[in-house]
DNA sequence: GCGGTAATTAATCAAGTGTATAATTTGAGA
DNA sequence: TCTCAAATTATACACTTGATTAATTACCGC
C-alpha cells in the first residue's frame, strides 16, 4: 500500500494555495462549507497540512480575510492610473462597479466575512484595517480633486464627501454584484460616474475627458 | 426522574419564538452559531420541537430570513408617515440611517444571510422578493415626488434615480451599522438628507419643511 | 549517492451536528 | 372527571467537524 505522491513547496506557496482554496470554498459553499477537509481537497493537500501552516482554522480564515480585502482594494486601486485626481477618481469608480471587483462570488465572500466580524474580534480588527484603507483612498482623492479644481475644502468637508461617495460606491457595488437587475456594463459605469459628478457638483461631461 | 414542565402554545407563537431565537443566535454567534440546540435553548424549548414546526433546519433559517427582511422593510417604511411624497421620502431616509434599522446586530444578520444566498437557492428567492420590495418602495416614492413637483419623469428616469438612491441608502446603512466612524445621530441624518437632495436636484432646505 | 531533517500523509479522536423516534405530558372536549 | 389526540421531551444515532499524533516521504547539504 503506497501513499499518494507529493512534493515540498515553499511556505509562501502553500499558504497562498490554502488561502485561495479557502476563498473558493467560501464563495461557492458559504462560510460553513469552508471545512478543513474541503479546503485541503481544493488545495490538493491533506487536512493535516493546514495545521502546519496555520495553527488552527480560525487563523486560516482570518488570513484569508486579510488577503481578500487587500486584493479587493488593490484591484479597485489598479483602475486609477496616475493622471489627474479627476481621472483617477473616474478610474476608481469604473473599477468599483465592474468585474472583477463587482462580482457575485466576491460579494458572497465579503458578506460571509462581514457576517462573522461581529462575533469574532480577530476578524473585526482585520476588517477595520481594510475598510479604513478604502475610505482613506477615497478621502485622499476627494481632497486632491478639490485642490486641483481651485476650490480646496476643509478636511471635515472632504471627509464628509468621502463618506457619501464611499457609501454610494458600496451600495452600487452590492446592487450590481447581487445581479438582481440586468445592467449592461455601460449603464452601471455611466450611472456611477454621473451620480458622483452630481454629488461633487461638477459637470458629468468632465469625467469623459 | 421527572421531565421538565412545559405547556402548549399556539402554533404561531412557537414559530415566532423559534424564529426570534434563530435571529438572536445569528446576530450574536453568526450563522454557524445558530445550531438547532442553541436556538431551542434560547426559545426555552427542546431541539426536537424545531422539527415539528419546521421540517428541518434549512426551512427554519429560510423562514427566519423572510421574517427578518419583511420586518426590516416594515420598520423603514414606518418612518414614512403619510404626508407629501417629499416628507415621506425624508422619513424613509431618516429611518434607514438610524436605529433600529441601522444597527450592528441587524447588519450582522443581514450579512450572514447574504453570504449564504449564493449557495442556497431557497434563500436566493426569499432574498429577491425582499430586495425588490424595498427598491419598489423607493421607486414609487421617486415617481410621486417628481409628479408632485410638477416635473414628472419617465419611468426609466425614475428607475435610474431609484437605483442610485437605493445604493446610497444601502451604503450609508452599512457604514453606520458597521460603526467604524463615530457619527452622531444628527450627522448621519443630515448627511443622508442632503446627499439625496443633491442627487434629486432639490434644495436640501426643503426636507426640513 | 547518502543521511537526516523538514514536509506531508494517514489514521484516529472526542466533541458537536442535524435528524429520527419512542416515551411522556398537557389541556381541551365529552 | 376522564379520555385521548396533540404537543413536548428525552434519548439515541449516524455523520461531520476540527484537532492530534505517528508513520512515511521528499529533498537539501554534505
Amino acid at each position: 500500500m503506497t501513499r499518494r505522491a507529493f512534493h515540498h513547496e515553499p511556505e509562501a506557496v502553500r499558504q497562498n494555495d490554502l488561502i485561495a482554496a479557502t476563498l473558493d470554498s467560501i464563495g461557492e459553499l458559504g462560510l460553513a462549507g469552508a471545512t478543513v477537509r474541503e479546503v485541503a481537497y481544493r488545495a490538493g493537500v491533506t487536512p493535516g497540512l493546514i495545521r502546519r501552516y496555520f495553527d488552527n482554522k480560525e487563523r486560516l480564515v482570518a488570513a484569508a480575510y486579510r488577503t481578500f480585502i487587500s486584493d479587493l482594494i488593490a484591484k479597485a486601486e489598479a483602475g486609477c492610473g496616475d493622471g489627474t485626481a479627476l481621472s483617477r477618481l473616474a478610474g476608481l469608480i469604473r473599477a468599483s462597479v465592474t468585474a472583477p471587483v463587482a462580482d457575485g462570488r466576491t460579494l458572497s465572500i465579503w458578506a460571509a466575512f462581514i457576517g462573522a466580524v461581529h462575533s469574532d474580534p480577530v476578524m473585526a480588527e482585520a476588517h477595520r484595517e481594510g475598510y479604513q484603507a478604502f475610505r482613506d483612498l477615497i478621502e485622499r482623492l476627494v481632497g486632491e480633486l478639490s485642490a486641483e479644481r481651485g476650490a480646496p475644502a476643509s478636511p471635515a468637508e472632504n471627509r464628509r464627501m468621502a463618506i457619501v461617495l464611499n457609501a454610494l460606491l458600496d451600495g452600487l457595488w452590492i446592487e450590481i454584484s447581487m445581479g438582481g437587475d440586468d445592467f449592461s456594463e455601460l449603464d452601471v459605469v455611466s450611472i456611477a460616474l454621473e451620480s458622483v459628478a452630481v454629488l461633487l457638483g461638477i459637470d458629468p461631461a468632465e469625467f469623459r475627458e
